[in-house]
DNA sequence: TAGTGGTCTAGACCACCAT
DNA sequence: TGGTGGTCTAGACCACTAT
Protein backbone atom coordinates (compact mmCIF):
# COMPACT_ATOMS: atom_id res chain seq x y z
CA UNK A 1 0.00 0.00 0.00
CA UNK A 2 1.66 3.35 -0.92
CA UNK A 3 1.12 6.45 1.07
CA UNK A 4 1.05 6.44 4.96
CA UNK A 5 4.21 4.11 4.30
CA UNK A 6 6.58 6.19 6.02
CA UNK A 7 9.67 5.03 8.18
CA UNK A 8 12.54 6.55 9.67
CA UNK A 9 12.28 8.81 12.75
CA UNK A 10 13.28 12.16 13.88
CA UNK A 11 10.87 14.06 11.08
CA UNK A 12 12.57 12.19 8.76
CA UNK A 13 10.32 11.58 5.75
CA UNK A 14 11.26 10.16 2.35
CA UNK A 15 9.04 10.74 -0.31
CA UNK A 16 11.61 8.03 -2.56
CA UNK A 17 11.57 4.78 0.06
CA UNK A 18 8.95 2.80 -2.02
CA UNK A 19 10.80 3.53 -5.48
CA UNK A 20 12.57 1.42 -7.49
CA UNK A 21 14.20 1.65 -10.97
CA UNK A 22 13.94 -1.73 -12.99
CA UNK A 23 16.65 -1.69 -15.69
CA UNK A 24 14.17 -3.93 -17.53
CA UNK A 25 10.70 -3.03 -17.55
CA UNK A 26 11.07 -1.39 -20.91
CA UNK A 27 10.53 2.48 -20.03
CA UNK A 28 14.01 3.91 -19.81
CA UNK A 29 15.79 4.70 -16.27
CA UNK A 30 15.78 8.19 -16.15
CA UNK A 31 12.03 8.48 -17.07
CA UNK A 32 11.25 6.29 -14.36
CA UNK A 33 13.63 8.34 -11.78
CA UNK A 34 11.04 11.44 -13.60
CA UNK A 35 8.03 9.89 -13.10
CA UNK A 36 9.04 8.83 -9.38
CA UNK A 37 10.09 12.30 -8.38
CA UNK A 38 7.95 14.10 -10.20
CA UNK A 39 5.18 11.85 -8.60
CA UNK A 40 6.75 13.02 -5.08
CA UNK A 41 6.88 16.32 -5.73
CA UNK A 42 3.28 16.85 -7.25
CA UNK A 43 1.81 14.80 -4.10
CA UNK A 44 3.05 17.53 -2.16
CA UNK A 45 6.24 15.15 -0.63
CA UNK A 46 8.16 18.49 -0.39
CA UNK A 47 7.33 21.84 0.38
CA UNK A 48 7.83 24.58 -2.02
CA UNK A 49 11.54 25.65 -1.94
CA UNK A 50 12.50 22.30 0.12
CA UNK A 51 15.87 20.86 -1.32
CA UNK A 52 15.25 17.23 -2.59
CA UNK A 53 17.81 14.17 -2.46
CA UNK A 54 21.11 15.19 -4.54
CA UNK A 55 22.36 14.28 -7.92
CA UNK A 56 24.80 12.30 -6.44
CA UNK A 57 22.54 10.66 -4.00
CA UNK A 58 20.23 9.50 -6.46
CA UNK A 59 23.22 7.98 -8.36
CA UNK A 60 24.35 5.95 -5.32
CA UNK A 61 21.12 4.98 -4.37
CA UNK A 62 19.62 3.57 -7.73
CA UNK A 63 23.31 2.39 -8.44
CA UNK A 64 23.01 4.44 -11.97
CA UNK A 65 25.31 6.87 -13.60
CA UNK A 66 24.46 11.01 -12.65
CA UNK A 67 24.18 11.55 -16.67
CA UNK A 68 20.87 9.30 -16.13
CA UNK A 69 19.98 10.97 -13.18
CA UNK A 70 20.56 14.34 -14.66
CA UNK A 71 18.50 13.25 -17.88
CA UNK A 72 15.69 12.90 -15.56
CA UNK A 73 16.32 16.23 -13.54
CA UNK A 74 16.33 18.24 -16.85
CA UNK A 75 12.86 17.58 -17.46
CA UNK A 76 11.42 18.56 -14.19
CA UNK A 77 13.39 21.76 -14.69
CA UNK A 78 11.65 22.10 -17.93
CA UNK A 79 8.22 21.72 -16.31
CA UNK A 80 8.93 23.81 -14.07
CA UNK A 81 9.06 21.49 -10.95
CA UNK A 82 12.35 22.04 -9.62
CA UNK A 83 15.07 24.61 -9.98
CA UNK A 84 18.64 23.82 -9.64
CA UNK A 85 21.21 26.12 -8.10
CA UNK A 86 25.01 24.91 -8.14
CA UNK A 87 26.31 24.42 -4.86
CA UNK A 88 22.89 24.24 -3.02
CA UNK A 89 20.88 21.64 -4.54
CA UNK A 90 17.55 21.40 -6.57
CA UNK A 91 14.56 22.74 -5.35
CA UNK A 92 11.01 22.05 -5.56
CA UNK A 93 9.80 25.11 -6.97
CA UNK A 94 5.94 23.81 -7.63
CA UNK A 95 3.52 26.66 -6.76
CA UNK A 96 0.73 24.93 -5.42
CA UNK A 97 -2.59 26.62 -6.01
CA UNK A 98 -3.63 27.46 -2.13
CA UNK A 99 -7.53 28.83 -0.88
CA UNK A 100 -8.97 28.22 -4.50
CA UNK A 101 -13.12 29.11 -4.22
CA UNK A 102 -13.94 27.11 -6.99
CA UNK A 103 -10.70 24.28 -7.47
CA UNK A 104 -10.63 21.17 -9.48
CA UNK A 105 -10.96 19.10 -7.42
CA UNK A 106 -14.45 16.92 -6.72
CA UNK A 107 -18.11 18.00 -7.95
CA UNK A 108 -19.38 16.57 -5.23
CA UNK A 109 -17.22 18.89 -2.69
CA UNK A 110 -18.41 21.54 -5.23
CA UNK A 111 -21.73 21.13 -4.73
CA UNK A 112 -21.53 20.50 -0.73
CA UNK A 113 -20.09 23.64 -0.18
CA UNK A 114 -22.64 25.68 -1.81
CA UNK A 115 -25.47 23.83 0.34
CA UNK A 116 -26.99 22.69 -3.22
CA UNK A 117 -28.00 19.17 -4.31
CA UNK A 118 -25.53 18.16 -7.28
CA UNK A 119 -27.29 16.56 -10.42
CA UNK A 120 -25.68 14.36 -13.25
CA UNK A 121 -26.67 13.70 -16.42
CA UNK A 122 -25.45 10.72 -18.03
CA UNK A 123 -25.48 12.18 -21.69
CA UNK A 124 -23.38 9.15 -23.84
CA UNK A 125 -22.54 5.74 -22.37
CA UNK A 126 -20.66 3.73 -24.97
CA UNK A 127 -17.47 1.31 -25.76
CA UNK A 128 -15.08 2.44 -27.98
CA UNK A 129 -12.14 0.54 -28.51
CA UNK A 130 -12.41 -1.40 -24.78
CA UNK A 131 -12.72 1.96 -23.33
CA UNK A 132 -16.05 3.23 -21.84
CA UNK A 133 -16.60 6.43 -22.81
CA UNK A 134 -18.81 8.18 -20.06
CA UNK A 135 -20.08 12.22 -20.82
CA UNK A 136 -21.79 13.94 -17.95
CA UNK A 137 -23.27 16.78 -17.66
CA UNK A 138 -23.10 18.09 -13.56
CA UNK A 139 -25.08 20.80 -12.26
CA UNK A 140 -26.31 21.55 -9.15
CA UNK A 141 -30.20 21.62 -8.91
CA UNK A 142 -33.58 22.43 -7.25
CA UNK A 143 -36.48 19.96 -8.80
CA UNK A 144 -37.73 22.05 -11.59
CA UNK A 145 -34.76 23.47 -12.44
CA UNK A 146 -31.12 22.36 -12.88
CA UNK A 147 -28.00 24.71 -13.68
CA UNK A 148 -25.37 22.59 -15.84
CA UNK A 149 -21.81 23.96 -14.85
CA UNK A 150 -20.07 21.09 -16.25
CA UNK A 151 -19.61 18.64 -18.69
CA UNK A 152 -17.63 15.67 -17.85
CA UNK A 153 -16.26 13.19 -19.89
CA UNK A 154 -14.24 10.02 -18.42
CA UNK A 155 -12.55 7.04 -20.65
CA UNK A 156 -12.32 4.33 -18.62
CA UNK A 157 -10.24 0.91 -19.87
CA UNK A 158 -12.24 -1.82 -19.70
CA UNK A 159 -9.43 -4.16 -18.57
CA UNK A 160 -8.99 -1.84 -16.30
CA UNK A 161 -12.62 -2.05 -14.98
CA UNK A 162 -14.16 -5.35 -16.26
CA UNK A 163 -17.80 -4.84 -15.79
CA UNK A 164 -18.13 -1.31 -15.30
CA UNK A 165 -20.06 -0.64 -18.51
CA UNK A 166 -23.07 -2.42 -16.24
CA UNK A 167 -23.08 0.75 -13.75
CA UNK A 168 -26.04 3.50 -13.73
CA UNK A 169 -23.90 6.80 -13.26
CA UNK A 170 -26.63 8.93 -13.17
CA UNK A 171 -27.56 6.70 -9.79
CA UNK A 172 -24.10 6.39 -8.10
CA UNK A 173 -21.22 8.40 -7.88
CA UNK A 174 -18.11 6.66 -10.78
CA UNK A 175 -15.68 7.41 -7.80
CA UNK A 176 -17.94 5.34 -4.92
CA UNK A 177 -18.08 2.95 -7.78
CA UNK A 178 -13.98 2.76 -8.73
CA UNK A 179 -13.52 3.17 -4.70
CA UNK A 180 -15.95 0.25 -3.35
CA UNK A 181 -15.94 -1.88 -6.75
CA UNK A 182 -12.48 -1.94 -7.86
CA UNK A 183 -10.13 -0.79 -5.45
CA UNK A 184 -9.15 2.25 -6.51
CA UNK A 185 -8.95 5.38 -4.65
CA UNK A 186 -8.51 8.76 -6.63
CA UNK A 187 -5.97 11.12 -4.83
CA UNK A 188 -5.24 13.99 -7.20
CA UNK A 189 -5.34 15.22 -10.83
CA UNK A 190 -2.73 16.91 -13.31
CA UNK A 191 -4.99 18.84 -15.91
CA UNK A 192 -4.10 21.00 -18.86
CA UNK A 193 -5.99 24.13 -19.18
CA UNK A 194 -7.29 24.37 -22.92
CA UNK A 195 -9.50 26.38 -24.55
CA UNK A 196 -12.16 24.79 -26.94
CA UNK A 197 -14.27 26.33 -29.20
CA UNK A 198 -18.46 25.86 -28.46
CA UNK A 199 -20.27 23.36 -29.95
CA UNK A 200 -23.73 22.65 -30.59
CA UNK A 201 -23.74 20.06 -27.43
CA UNK A 202 -22.06 22.23 -25.35
CA UNK A 203 -24.35 24.93 -26.48
CA UNK A 204 -27.46 22.69 -25.82
CA UNK A 205 -26.01 21.46 -21.90
CA UNK A 206 -24.95 25.22 -20.99
CA UNK A 207 -27.63 27.49 -22.71
CA UNK A 208 -25.55 30.15 -22.74
CA UNK A 209 -26.40 33.37 -24.12
CA UNK A 210 -24.92 35.34 -25.49
CA UNK A 211 -23.01 32.17 -26.91
CA UNK A 212 -19.12 32.22 -25.46
CA UNK A 213 -15.97 32.78 -27.90
CA UNK A 214 -14.92 29.65 -26.14
CA UNK A 215 -14.85 27.38 -23.40
CA UNK A 216 -12.19 26.22 -20.39
CA UNK A 217 -11.64 23.04 -20.88
CA UNK A 218 -9.67 21.03 -18.46
CA UNK A 219 -7.98 17.76 -19.68
CA UNK A 220 -6.00 15.27 -17.94
CA UNK A 221 -5.46 12.44 -15.94
CA UNK A 222 -6.71 11.02 -12.01
CA UNK A 223 -4.29 9.65 -10.32
CA UNK A 224 -4.03 7.59 -7.16
CA UNK A 225 -1.42 7.97 -4.59
CA UNK A 226 0.94 5.89 -6.27
CA UNK A 227 0.82 7.80 -9.35
CA UNK A 228 -1.09 5.73 -11.47
CA UNK A 229 -3.74 6.76 -13.60
CA UNK A 230 -7.16 5.99 -12.07
CA UNK A 231 -9.23 8.13 -15.00
CA UNK A 232 -8.76 9.93 -18.04
CA UNK A 233 -10.57 12.88 -17.81
CA UNK A 234 -12.02 16.24 -19.69
CA UNK A 235 -13.77 18.57 -18.09
CA UNK A 236 -15.40 21.49 -19.81
CA UNK A 237 -16.84 24.41 -17.75
CA UNK A 238 -19.78 26.50 -18.13
CA UNK A 239 -19.13 30.02 -18.04
CA UNK A 240 -20.85 30.14 -15.25
CA UNK A 241 -18.67 28.88 -13.13
CA UNK A 242 -15.69 31.55 -11.64
CA UNK A 243 -12.25 29.96 -11.78
CA UNK A 244 -10.30 31.51 -9.24
CA UNK A 245 -7.43 30.76 -8.15
CA UNK A 246 -4.97 31.70 -5.36
CA UNK A 247 -1.23 31.77 -6.21
CA UNK A 248 2.12 32.90 -3.68
CA UNK A 249 5.09 33.71 -4.82
CA UNK A 250 8.10 32.24 -3.00
CA UNK A 251 8.91 31.54 0.95
CA UNK A 252 10.55 34.36 3.26
CA UNK A 253 12.73 36.58 1.83
CA UNK A 254 12.15 35.13 -1.81
CA UNK A 255 10.86 37.25 -4.34
CA UNK A 256 9.36 37.39 -7.73
CA UNK A 257 12.43 38.75 -10.25
CA UNK A 258 9.51 40.30 -12.54
CA UNK B 1 34.96 29.70 -51.56
CA UNK B 2 38.04 30.35 -50.90
CA UNK B 3 40.53 29.21 -48.20
CA UNK B 4 38.81 25.69 -46.25
CA UNK B 5 38.49 23.11 -48.71
CA UNK B 6 37.97 19.95 -47.63
CA UNK B 7 35.19 17.75 -48.74
CA UNK B 8 32.15 19.69 -50.84
CA UNK B 9 32.75 18.92 -54.70
CA UNK B 10 28.98 19.02 -55.70
CA UNK B 11 27.15 22.04 -54.41
CA UNK B 12 29.50 21.94 -51.58
CA UNK B 13 28.99 24.40 -48.47
CA UNK B 14 30.21 24.12 -45.29
CA UNK B 15 28.31 26.46 -42.83
CA UNK B 16 30.66 25.92 -40.35
CA UNK B 17 33.84 26.74 -41.97
CA UNK B 18 34.85 29.44 -40.11
CA UNK B 19 34.00 27.94 -36.58
CA UNK B 20 36.45 26.81 -34.33
CA UNK B 21 36.23 26.31 -30.54
CA UNK B 22 38.48 27.42 -27.94
CA UNK B 23 38.13 25.66 -24.33
CA UNK B 24 40.38 28.27 -22.47
CA UNK B 25 37.95 30.97 -24.24
CA UNK B 26 35.92 31.28 -20.83
CA UNK B 27 32.40 30.17 -22.29
CA UNK B 28 31.39 26.97 -22.16
CA UNK B 29 32.45 24.38 -25.12
CA UNK B 30 28.60 23.43 -26.02
CA UNK B 31 27.95 27.32 -25.47
CA UNK B 32 29.87 28.09 -28.49
CA UNK B 33 28.98 25.36 -30.49
CA UNK B 34 25.07 26.11 -29.57
CA UNK B 35 26.26 29.69 -31.01
CA UNK B 36 27.64 28.94 -33.81
CA UNK B 37 24.89 26.44 -35.24
CA UNK B 38 22.59 29.02 -33.65
CA UNK B 39 24.11 31.46 -36.06
CA UNK B 40 24.66 29.62 -39.27
CA UNK B 41 20.70 28.69 -38.70
CA UNK B 42 19.67 32.00 -38.23
CA UNK B 43 21.20 33.05 -41.21
CA UNK B 44 19.93 30.43 -43.54
CA UNK B 45 23.08 28.53 -43.86
CA UNK B 46 20.78 25.81 -43.69
CA UNK B 47 17.24 25.06 -45.71
CA UNK B 48 14.20 24.34 -43.31
CA UNK B 49 13.90 20.81 -42.89
CA UNK B 50 17.58 20.51 -44.05
CA UNK B 51 20.04 17.62 -42.01
CA UNK B 52 22.94 19.29 -40.56
CA UNK B 53 26.08 17.77 -39.45
CA UNK B 54 25.77 14.95 -37.29
CA UNK B 55 26.20 14.67 -33.81
CA UNK B 56 29.62 12.18 -34.53
CA UNK B 57 30.38 14.01 -37.12
CA UNK B 58 30.35 17.80 -34.93
CA UNK B 59 32.32 15.94 -31.91
CA UNK B 60 35.42 14.41 -34.38
CA UNK B 61 35.35 17.63 -36.42
CA UNK B 62 35.50 19.39 -33.21
CA UNK B 63 37.53 17.19 -30.98
CA UNK B 64 35.09 16.58 -28.34
CA UNK B 65 32.55 14.69 -26.34
CA UNK B 66 29.69 13.87 -28.01
CA UNK B 67 27.98 14.45 -24.78
CA UNK B 68 28.86 18.52 -26.02
CA UNK B 69 27.57 18.33 -28.92
CA UNK B 70 24.53 17.08 -27.13
CA UNK B 71 24.28 19.88 -24.51
CA UNK B 72 24.67 22.17 -27.37
CA UNK B 73 21.84 20.46 -29.47
CA UNK B 74 19.04 19.95 -26.33
CA UNK B 75 19.39 24.34 -26.22
CA UNK B 76 18.61 24.02 -30.03
CA UNK B 77 15.54 21.73 -29.45
CA UNK B 78 14.56 24.01 -26.82
CA UNK B 79 14.46 26.70 -29.06
CA UNK B 80 12.32 24.60 -31.53
CA UNK B 81 15.58 25.82 -34.20
CA UNK B 82 15.88 21.83 -34.69
CA UNK B 83 14.05 18.62 -34.25
CA UNK B 84 15.46 15.29 -33.84
CA UNK B 85 15.11 11.84 -35.55
CA UNK B 86 16.26 9.29 -34.10
CA UNK B 87 17.85 7.69 -37.73
CA UNK B 88 17.32 10.26 -39.56
CA UNK B 89 19.35 12.97 -38.43
CA UNK B 90 18.62 16.92 -36.89
CA UNK B 91 16.95 18.66 -38.94
CA UNK B 92 16.34 22.40 -39.49
CA UNK B 93 13.07 23.34 -38.20
CA UNK B 94 11.18 26.70 -37.26
CA UNK B 95 7.96 25.13 -35.56
CA UNK B 96 7.04 26.95 -32.42
CA UNK B 97 7.55 25.15 -29.39
CA UNK B 98 5.21 24.87 -26.70
CA UNK B 99 5.70 25.45 -23.09
CA UNK B 100 4.54 23.50 -20.20
CA UNK B 101 3.71 25.55 -17.16
CA UNK B 102 2.78 24.66 -14.16
CA UNK B 103 0.44 27.19 -12.18
CA UNK B 104 0.41 30.31 -12.42
CA UNK B 105 3.87 31.55 -11.38
CA UNK B 106 5.75 34.63 -12.48
CA UNK B 107 7.10 34.88 -16.05
CA UNK B 108 10.63 34.98 -14.57
CA UNK B 109 10.13 31.19 -13.97
CA UNK B 110 8.92 30.27 -16.93
CA UNK B 111 11.86 31.95 -18.68
CA UNK B 112 14.04 30.40 -15.67
CA UNK B 113 12.96 27.12 -16.60
CA UNK B 114 12.93 26.99 -20.20
CA UNK B 115 16.19 28.34 -19.94
CA UNK B 116 15.95 31.40 -21.83
CA UNK B 117 15.61 34.82 -21.75
CA UNK B 118 13.08 37.02 -20.73
CA UNK B 119 11.85 39.71 -23.43
CA UNK B 120 9.33 42.30 -22.23
CA UNK B 121 7.91 45.15 -24.92
CA UNK B 122 6.25 48.00 -23.86
CA UNK B 123 2.88 48.47 -26.02
CA UNK B 124 0.86 50.53 -24.00
CA UNK B 125 1.65 53.17 -21.21
CA UNK B 126 -0.66 55.74 -20.65
CA UNK B 127 -2.62 57.09 -17.78
CA UNK B 128 -6.35 57.01 -17.68
CA UNK B 129 -8.16 58.91 -14.74
CA UNK B 130 -5.42 58.83 -12.49
CA UNK B 131 -4.04 55.13 -12.89
CA UNK B 132 -0.76 54.31 -14.92
CA UNK B 133 -2.21 51.18 -17.41
CA UNK B 134 0.95 49.47 -18.62
CA UNK B 135 0.10 46.72 -21.11
CA UNK B 136 3.70 44.49 -21.89
CA UNK B 137 4.12 41.82 -24.36
CA UNK B 138 6.27 39.46 -22.53
CA UNK B 139 8.36 36.63 -24.69
CA UNK B 140 11.51 34.48 -25.01
CA UNK B 141 13.98 34.70 -26.70
CA UNK B 142 16.74 35.28 -28.89
CA UNK B 143 17.72 38.05 -30.87
CA UNK B 144 16.44 37.67 -33.90
CA UNK B 145 13.26 36.00 -33.02
CA UNK B 146 11.14 36.04 -30.02
CA UNK B 147 8.23 33.76 -29.02
CA UNK B 148 5.63 35.94 -27.20
CA UNK B 149 3.77 33.92 -24.59
CA UNK B 150 1.66 36.72 -22.40
CA UNK B 151 0.05 39.64 -22.74
CA UNK B 152 0.30 41.77 -19.55
CA UNK B 153 -1.88 44.72 -18.12
CA UNK B 154 -1.01 46.09 -15.39
CA UNK B 155 -3.08 49.23 -13.61
CA UNK B 156 -1.26 51.48 -11.20
CA UNK B 157 -3.10 54.19 -9.72
CA UNK B 158 -0.71 56.77 -9.34
CA UNK B 159 -1.82 58.32 -6.16
CA UNK B 160 -0.26 54.97 -4.73
CA UNK B 161 2.52 54.99 -7.26
CA UNK B 162 3.47 59.14 -7.75
CA UNK B 163 5.81 59.02 -10.41
CA UNK B 164 5.76 55.76 -11.82
CA UNK B 165 4.50 56.86 -15.22
CA UNK B 166 8.20 58.00 -15.50
CA UNK B 167 9.64 54.61 -15.78
CA UNK B 168 10.87 52.46 -18.63
CA UNK B 169 9.54 49.07 -18.13
CA UNK B 170 10.80 47.50 -21.33
CA UNK B 171 14.18 48.14 -19.46
CA UNK B 172 13.42 47.73 -15.76
CA UNK B 173 11.03 45.03 -14.26
CA UNK B 174 7.79 46.43 -12.81
CA UNK B 175 8.25 44.66 -9.74
CA UNK B 176 12.20 45.52 -9.44
CA UNK B 177 10.76 49.15 -9.70
CA UNK B 178 8.35 48.45 -7.26
CA UNK B 179 10.19 46.81 -4.39
CA UNK B 180 13.30 49.46 -4.59
CA UNK B 181 10.76 53.00 -5.07
CA UNK B 182 7.73 51.90 -3.50
CA UNK B 183 8.47 49.70 -1.00
CA UNK B 184 5.93 47.62 -2.12
CA UNK B 185 6.76 43.77 -2.35
CA UNK B 186 4.02 41.32 -4.51
CA UNK B 187 4.00 38.21 -2.38
CA UNK B 188 0.64 36.22 -3.69
CA UNK B 189 -2.05 36.88 -6.56
CA UNK B 190 -6.05 36.10 -6.54
CA UNK B 191 -6.75 35.24 -10.38
CA UNK B 192 -9.95 34.57 -11.86
CA UNK B 193 -9.47 32.65 -14.73
CA UNK B 194 -11.82 33.30 -17.95
CA UNK B 195 -11.66 33.32 -22.03
CA UNK B 196 -11.69 36.34 -24.21
CA UNK B 197 -12.01 36.34 -27.87
CA UNK B 198 -9.94 37.06 -30.27
CA UNK B 199 -8.63 40.50 -30.97
CA UNK B 200 -6.85 42.12 -33.29
CA UNK B 201 -4.23 42.89 -31.10
CA UNK B 202 -3.97 39.52 -29.64
CA UNK B 203 -3.84 38.32 -32.90
CA UNK B 204 -1.06 40.91 -33.65
CA UNK B 205 1.19 39.58 -30.51
CA UNK B 206 0.54 36.18 -30.69
CA UNK B 207 0.67 35.79 -34.41
CA UNK B 208 -0.91 32.15 -33.97
CA UNK B 209 -2.09 29.93 -37.00
CA UNK B 210 -5.14 29.17 -36.93
CA UNK B 211 -6.88 32.03 -35.26
CA UNK B 212 -7.64 29.92 -31.32
CA UNK B 213 -11.37 30.54 -31.21
CA UNK B 214 -10.77 32.15 -27.59
CA UNK B 215 -7.42 32.91 -25.51
CA UNK B 216 -6.68 31.87 -21.51
CA UNK B 217 -7.12 35.38 -19.76
CA UNK B 218 -6.58 35.32 -15.69
CA UNK B 219 -7.27 38.85 -14.20
CA UNK B 220 -7.17 39.67 -10.57
CA UNK B 221 -4.64 41.34 -7.75
CA UNK B 222 -1.58 40.73 -7.04
CA UNK B 223 -1.15 41.38 -3.26
CA UNK B 224 1.93 41.72 -0.35
CA UNK B 225 1.79 40.03 2.52
CA UNK B 226 -0.21 41.66 4.40
CA UNK B 227 -3.11 41.27 1.70
CA UNK B 228 -3.06 45.03 0.57
CA UNK B 229 -3.10 45.69 -3.23
CA UNK B 230 -0.35 46.05 -5.45
CA UNK B 231 -1.56 46.02 -9.01
CA UNK B 232 -4.27 45.05 -10.34
CA UNK B 233 -3.43 42.53 -13.47
CA UNK B 234 -4.70 40.66 -16.80
CA UNK B 235 -2.61 38.11 -18.11
CA UNK B 236 -3.72 36.59 -21.29
CA UNK B 237 -1.86 33.72 -22.43
CA UNK B 238 -0.29 32.53 -26.13
CA UNK B 239 -1.58 28.83 -27.23
CA UNK B 240 1.65 27.94 -27.14
CA UNK B 241 1.40 28.06 -23.19
CA UNK B 242 0.70 25.11 -22.11
CA UNK B 243 -1.23 25.62 -18.36
CA UNK B 244 -1.21 22.84 -16.19
CA UNK B 245 -2.44 21.87 -12.98
CA UNK B 246 -1.87 20.28 -9.83
CA UNK B 247 -4.90 19.38 -7.20
CA UNK B 248 -4.84 17.52 -4.55
CA UNK B 249 -7.96 16.05 -2.48
CA UNK B 250 -8.27 15.44 0.50
CA UNK B 251 -5.50 14.80 3.29
CA UNK B 252 -3.63 11.83 3.54
CA UNK B 253 -6.00 8.90 3.11
CA UNK B 254 -9.02 10.91 2.59
CA UNK B 255 -10.46 10.75 -0.71
CA UNK B 256 -12.77 12.84 -2.85
CA UNK B 257 -16.80 11.63 -1.95
CA UNK B 258 -17.24 11.96 -5.97
C1' DT C 1 24.68 -2.59 -43.51
C1' DA C 2 26.19 1.89 -42.19
C1' DG C 3 24.84 5.89 -39.95
C1' DT C 4 21.70 8.39 -36.87
C1' DG C 5 20.06 9.95 -32.46
C1' DG C 6 18.65 7.79 -27.64
C1' DT C 7 20.32 5.93 -23.57
C1' DC C 8 23.77 4.67 -20.22
C1' DT C 9 28.20 4.01 -17.76
C1' DA C 10 32.20 5.56 -14.85
C1' DG C 11 34.86 8.40 -14.23
C1' DA C 12 36.95 13.65 -13.88
C1' DC C 13 37.60 18.67 -12.69
C1' DC C 14 35.42 22.94 -11.78
C1' DA C 15 32.82 27.05 -9.51
C1' DC C 16 29.97 27.84 -6.06
C1' DC C 17 27.71 27.48 -1.45
C1' DA C 18 27.27 26.43 3.40
C1' DT C 19 29.84 25.23 7.43
C1' DT D 1 36.19 21.86 3.97
C1' DG D 2 32.68 18.85 2.05
C1' DG D 3 28.80 18.81 -0.78
C1' DT D 4 26.26 20.69 -4.78
C1' DG D 5 25.26 21.24 -9.54
C1' DG D 6 27.85 22.47 -14.19
C1' DT D 7 30.79 20.82 -17.57
C1' DC D 8 33.47 17.40 -20.01
C1' DT D 9 35.65 13.01 -21.46
C1' DA D 10 35.72 8.38 -23.80
C1' DG D 11 33.78 4.96 -24.30
C1' DA D 12 29.34 1.47 -24.99
C1' DC D 13 24.93 -0.68 -26.72
C1' DC D 14 20.48 0.16 -28.57
C1' DA D 15 16.36 1.20 -31.89
C1' DC D 16 15.57 3.17 -35.80
C1' DT D 17 16.21 4.86 -40.81
C1' DA D 18 18.00 4.86 -45.29
C1' DT D 19 20.16 2.40 -48.89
Amino acid sequence: MAGSGDLDAAGGKDPLSSVALDPYSGEQLYRQLYRSLRNAILTGAWDEGEIIPSENELRDRFAIARTTVRNAMALLVREGLVRQERGKGTMVSHRPVSHSVWNFGSFTDLARASGQRPVTRVIEHRIEDGVLVLVRARGLGGLGQVEWLNLDTSWLPLDQYPGIDGYDFAAQSLYAVLRSKYGRHPARSELLLTVIPPTDQLRDVFGQMPDPSGYLCATGDVLDPGGNRVERTSIVYSPKVEMKFATRWGHGTAEPAA
